[in-house]
RNA sequence: GGGGCGGUAGCUCAGCUGGUUAGAGCAGCGGACUCAUAAUCCGUCGGUCCCGGGUUCAAGUCCCGGCCGCCCUACCA
C-alpha cells in the first residue's frame, strides 16, 4: 500500500436484462469499500462498473418491447443501473457499457492483434439447437422426451426435439494457454481468491481445456468481428475485455500502463471467466494478467441462494428504503466473511442494526458530543495529562489502524471491520469507567475531565476516518459534527488516529435512530 | 461418476502448522450506572465440536469409512 501506487479496482458488468438484487449491490459494495479505502491510504485509486449490453437475450427481449436493442440498454442503464449505484452509495470513478464506442473499438483492435498473431481460427461449431429458444443447448439443458419423442433428448423448456446443427465459428485457441494457466496459479497463490475458489479453477484446468468459440452469426447484436462483418462476438470475449477498454486500451497507453493489472471481484458463479478464459485472452495479447481476481460468495436466503423465482430475490431499495444506505453497506460487509457464503435474514439485518450500529456506534457519537456540549459548552478541551486508561485508548487506536489495513490487503473486509469496532467497544467501556458526568461535578476534577472528554473526541475521529469506507454518509456527518477540516474522505486512512482536528464540536441528530417498526 | 467446500452454544460464526478447563457477537438471565438513540458497563446461563473407527502421551484440529447440505464438472452473462 505505498502512497501514490496505482489500486484499479472492477466489479463484474450488469448484464442489463438483469433485474437489480441485493447480489448485485453486494459486489458493488465490496469493491467500493476497497477503492474508497485505497484511495484514503493515498493510492490512485479507480473503481470501475457498468453494463454488458450485447447478447441474444437483449435483443430478443427489446424486439419483444417493440424497441432496438441499443434503446432497451439505455432504458435500463438509467432506470436500474445506475440508480442502483446511488442506492448502495457507490463512488464508481467510471461507468462503462459495451456499447460505448471506447469499447466496441478497442475491443476490436484487441481481437484483431489475436487474429493478427495467430490465436483465432475459423471452425466448426458443432451443437444441438433448439428452434423453439432459436439458440444451440447444451447437453446438460436437455431431457428424455416423452410421448412420440420418447427416446429422444428434447428441449427442456419446449419439449421438442433439438437439431444437430454445424455452423462456422472462430475459435481461439485457449487450449494451448493450460500449462501457463496452471503454471500462474502455481507461481502466484493468490491469484485467485479465497482458496476454495482457487482449487476449483484449477482442477477445472487440470481437466484439460478446449478451444472458445468466439463468434456468433446467427443474431447481429454484437460487436462485429473486425475480419468478418457477418459475426458478432461472442458475448462474454465482448464483455470481459471492458476491463482494459475502461482503462484506455488501444487508445491512450500512458494510461492503460499506469492503472492495468486491476483487482477483479466477481460472484463466484462466474469465477471461471476470469480466472480462466480472461487471464488465458491477456496472455495471448502479450499483456499482464490481472492482479487477483477474487470471487466472493452468495447470499443465501433461508438457506438458498437466492432466486427470483423462489420469491427470495430481494430490491436493496427494500432494505435501504428503512435501513439507509450505510446500514446495507455495513450489514452485508460486516456480517459475512469476505469470499464465502452468507446468509440474509431481516431479523439479522435489525438486530446487527441496532446493536452495533445504533446502539454501539451510533450512540457512542452521541453520548461524547453530548457531554462535549453540555460539560464544555462545545469547545474541545486540550489537555496534555494523560492516564493510563487514556493511554489504552490511544494503543488501541494505534492498533486497530494496523489491523484494519493488514486485513484489507489480504481483501478480509469483516475482518477489518471486526478490529475496528473493537475500538467502539473499548470506547463505550472507556467512558463508562470514567464517568465523565461524575467528574463533571466536582470542578476540582476539571483537568482529568477535559482529559477523559478530549480522549474520548479523538477516539471518535478516529472511527470516523476508519469507518468512512464503510458507512461514508455516517461518517461524514460524524466528522463535520467534530468539527474536523475538510473531508472526512480526504484523511489518511493508514494514520487515522492522526487526530488533528477541530476546537469545537456541533450537536449531531442520530447516526443510526431506532427503527421500530419491523420490516420484512 | 469425478472434484471442492462446509456440518462447533437458541442464532450467525472464530478456532493457524494437533497440546492447558472449546471461543466471540447477538438473544436470554442477574446486577451497576445515568452522559447517551431505555442506550452503556459488569457478571451469568448455555455446546455428545454430524456419526463410527484409527494414529498419537494428546484430536474440534490429522487418517479411513459413513450421513447431511451447498457448489463445480466449459462456450445461457
Amino acid at each position: 500500500m505505498s502512497a501514490g501506487a496505482s489500486f484499479y479496482i472492477t466489479t463484474p458488468i450488469f448484464y442489463v436484462n438483469d433485474v437489480p438484487h441485493i447480489g448485485h449491490a453486494y459486489t458493488e459494495v465490496a469493491a467500493d469499500l476497497l477503492a474508497r479505502w485505497h484511495r484514503q491510504a493515498g493510492e490512485d485509486a479507480w473503481l470501475l462498473t457498468g453494463t454488458d449490453e450485447h447478447g441474444q437475450k437483449i435483443l430478443r427481449t427489446a424486439t419483444a418491447n417493440g424497441v432496438t436493442p441499443k434503446e432497451w440498454a439505455d432504458r435500463l442503464v438509467e432506470t436500474a443501473w445506475k440508480p442502483l449505484l446511488k442506492t448502495v452509495d457507490i463512488k464508481n470513478d467510471d461507468f462503462i457499457r459495451t456499447t460505448d464506442e471506447r469499447h466496441e473499438v478497442n475491443a476490436q483492435k484487441f481481437l484483431q492483434h489475436l487474429y493478427d498473431a495467430g490465436h483465432i481460427y475459423t471452425g466448426e461449431y458443432e451443437g444441438f439447437y433448439c428452434v423453439g429458444c432459436e439458440e444451440y443447448k447444451q447437453p446438460s439443458d436437455l431431457i428424455e422426451g416423452t410421448g412420440e419423442f420418447i427416446g429422444q433428448q428434447v428441449c427442456a423448456i419446449h419439449s421438442l426435439p433439438v437439431e444437430l446443427l454445424h455452423e462456422k465459428n472462430y475459435f481461439f485457441r485457449m487450449s494451448t494457454f493450460a500449462d501457463r494457466l496452471l503454471a500462474l496459479y502455481e507461481d502466484d497463490p493468490d491469484f485467485v481468491q479465497p482458496a476454495a475458489a482457487r482449487n476449483e479453477v484449477i482442477s477445472f484446468v487440470k481437466q484439460g481445456l478446449s478451444d472458445l468459440s468466439i463468434s456468433r452469426s446467427s443474431f447481429d447484436w454484437g460487436i462485429k468481428v473486425p475480419w468478418d462483418d457477418s459475426h458478432v462476438v461472442y458475448v462474454w470475449f465482448d464483455a470481459l475485455l471492458n476491463y482494459i477498454t475502461a482503462a484506455g486500451y488501444g487508445q491512450d497507453d500512458e494510461r492503460f500502463s499506469r492503472l492495468w493489472p486491476a483487482t477483479h471481484i466477481v460472484g463466484k458463479d462466474i469465477l471461471r471467466f476470469h480466472a480462466v478464459i480472461w487471464p488465458a485472452m491477456l496472455m495471448a495479447a502479450g499483456l499482464p494478467v490481472p492482479r487477483r481476481v477474487f470471487g466472493h460468495g452468495w447470499l443465501l436466503v433461508g438457506g438458498e441462494k437466492m432466486s427470483k423465482s423462489k420469491l427470495t430475490g430481494i430490491a436493496p431499495s427494500q432494505i435501504t428504503d428503512t435501513f439507509g444506505s450505510d446500514a446495507f453497506r455495513y450489514y452485508f460487509m460486516r456480517a459475512i466473511s469476505f469470499g464465502q457464503d452468507g446468509s440474509f435474514s431481516w431479523e439479522d439485518l435489525s438486530a446487527r442494526y441496532q446493536s452495533e450500529l445504533a446502539n454501539g456506534f451510533g450512540n457512542l457519537a452521541s453520548r461524547v458530543i453530548a457531554m462535549v456540549v453540555r460539560y464544555c459548552d462545545g469547545e474541545i478541551p486540550v489537555t496534555t495529562a494523560f492516564t493510563d486508561a487514556d493511554a489504552a485508548i490511544r494503543a488501541t487506536e494505534i492498533r486497530v489502524t494496523d489491523a484494519a489495513g493488514e486485513a484489507i490487503s489480504r481483501l478480509a473486509i469483516h475482518e477489518a471491520i471486526a478490529s475496528v469496532w473493537e475500538l467502539v467497544d473499548e470506547l463505550n467501556g472507556y467512558i463508562t469507567t470514567q464517568e465523565p458526568w461524575g467528574l463533571a461535578k466536582d470542578p476540582a476534577d476539571r483537568d482529568r475531565l477535559d482529559a477523559v472528554l478530549f480522549t474520548a473526541v479523538r477516539g471518535l475521529g478516529t472511527l470516523a476516518v476508519l469507518l468512512s469506507p464503510v458507512v461514508p454518509e455516517a461518517c461524514a456527518k460524524l466528522w463535520s459534527a467534530l468539527g474536523g477540516e475538510g473531508l472526512v474522505t480526504d484523511q489518511r486512512i493508514d494514520r487515522a488516529w492522526e487526530w488533528t482536528g477541530g476546537t469545537h464540536v456541533s450537536p449531531l441528530e442520530a447516526l443510526f435512530p431506532r427503527i421500530e417498526a419491523t420490516v420484512g
